[in-house]
DNA sequence: GCGCACCGTTCACGGCCACGAAACGTGCAC
DNA sequence: GTGCACGTTTCGTGGCCGTGAACGGTGCGC
């Protein structure tokens, strides 16, 4: 995702539209304003006239933390995809994933996972966890991560590899 | 948590031993070297010379959100969130650290911590005693500790950095 | 000083259950 | 036929949780 810059404090309120959308922001803050104040990590200033190099690194920064935080996205087509990289999945497979898309990060349980997958009724219990072992494997390619909580169910979330920053 | 200020290059490996403890923490880059690169949304910089307004203002963003992060957070899955660690904890061990929670800082007696773990009436006194310390070790996995006052109860606290912070 | 009760820590064990994983069979599409 | 999707059976592994027991520190009575 870009990196939008805004003028501060003449977009104020451009950025606050920015924001809400979660997208990752550099305010470029004028002279003599007082800079913003947030928690938000997806968003920095730079105090203008700035050097090159340094936009171009808080903008990195930025877009780097957008990607490790950014939801992956999987179309009608049973496509899924993590920034560049994809898998087709199967449909079994895809329905899983939206259910786990929808609350990615968080955790899904069994029960929701199972009517998602079948909508027409489960078939015998041991089913869904032959293909969260087989979801397992395909989205090892796409740096995401199924964990598992104990008893209350399964939790989609970046892997290893994305967490640490790897392209 | 106060933050640290670093000089940028010069103290690059005690940034990274802070770095390392989860302080926050403001490098001061130096004119001529390229500002650093990372992800953390714990660590900030700045270019130096800079004016007063602007480095008050890093600074007090990255304590905030060192503040927002370091409090833990007990979701109604039993998994427990600090920042961008998590833990899922089992039945009891969710309950007991409910009870922690609710107190964070302050001493919670066994007393009620038997309460809380075992609405149903507690098992034998030992069982108490074996989930604090089942407990203390899922939790430093997300730079918790369990402190013991002794004949009054159990606190929890922040990890090991704050600990040294404060020794 | 000594012994002793109290309190807390830690380990080992067993029962139970959830989950993981392999192997196999069926059916379908190309 | 060949390959893939999908479901079932079966077995193994590991987590959760309570119990018992050993060990050590602390403070008290004597």
């Amino acid at each position: 995702m870009d990196v939008v810059l805004v003028r501060w404090p003449d977009e104020s309120q451009r950025r606050e539209r920015i924001a809400a959308d979660r997208q990752p922001r550099l305010l470029l803050v004028d002279q003599g304003a007082d800079p913003p104040f947030g928690v938000d990590p997806l968003e920095d200033w730079v105090r203008v006239p700035a050097s090159e190099v340094d936009v171009q690194v808080r903008m990195a920064t930025l877009a780097a933390r957008a990607r490790t935080g950014a939801t992956p996205l999987l179309d009608v087509d049973g496509v899924l995809r993590v920034g560049s990289l994809w898998v087709s999945l199967p449909p079994v497979e895809g329905r899983l994933t939206r259910a786990l898309i929808d609350r990615f990060g968080a955790v899904v349980s069994r029960d929701i996972l199972s009517r998602a997958g079948w909508p027409d009724g489960a078939p015998g219990r041991n089913a869904l966890d032959v293909h969260v072992l087989r979801l397992r494997r395909r989205l090892e390619g796409v740096q995401l991560a199924i964990r598992t909580v104990r008893s209350r169910g399964y939790l989609l979330e970046p892997g290893c590899a994305a967490a640490r920053g790897e392209a």
